[in-house]
DNA sequence: AACTTGACGAGGG
DNA sequence: CCCCTCGCCAAGT
């Protein structure tokens, strides 16, 4: 089964990641079960770090429900303060409630049989 | 082409 | 709760 890729392999991970509303958020390894085929937590988070304008990279956490991106290009403090500001509420040591705050995109499925009922034909 | 580096995750101590 | 180890895989050197 070849998959012909139009877009980047980082690309299929932005295009996930703009769909996450304000206020909610979606986990590395989460992405990566939905991508399937050749993507985990470490990729997708490494896809991230490049993330273009008009990607909500800050709504991408880990799955403890804290922020991970501490010491490279954005402070910790900074991703969890605009999160706050989109109405996810964190507890006193960094972290959130992902049953409240994860969001689980409708229409994909881990490892689907057919890539085509994914977003029906874009 | 080989080696190193991560915005990760699960498991164990 | 904190720390470490191992597996994962794209990208940069």
């Amino acid at each position: 089964m070849t998959v012909v890729n139009d877009k980047t392999y980082r690309e299929r991970v932005y295009e996930i990641v703009r769909r996450v509303p304000a206020g909610k958020v979606m986990t590395y390894g989460q992405i990566a079960l939905i991508l399937g085929e050749g993507y985990t937590a470490r990729t997708v988070g490494y896809c991230m770090h490049a993330a273009d304008e008009g990607v909500p990279w800050q709504r991408v956490i880990n799955s403890q429900g804290k922020c991970s991106t501490g010491k490279m290009t954005m402070p910790v403090n900074l991703q969890q303060s605009i999160l706050e500001s989109e109405g996810v509420v964190f507890s006193g040591s960094g972290k959130c409630d992902l049953a409240m705050y994860q969001w689980h995109p409708e229409g994909y499925e881990p490892e689907p049989d057919d890539q085509t009922k994914l977003f029906g034909t874009d």
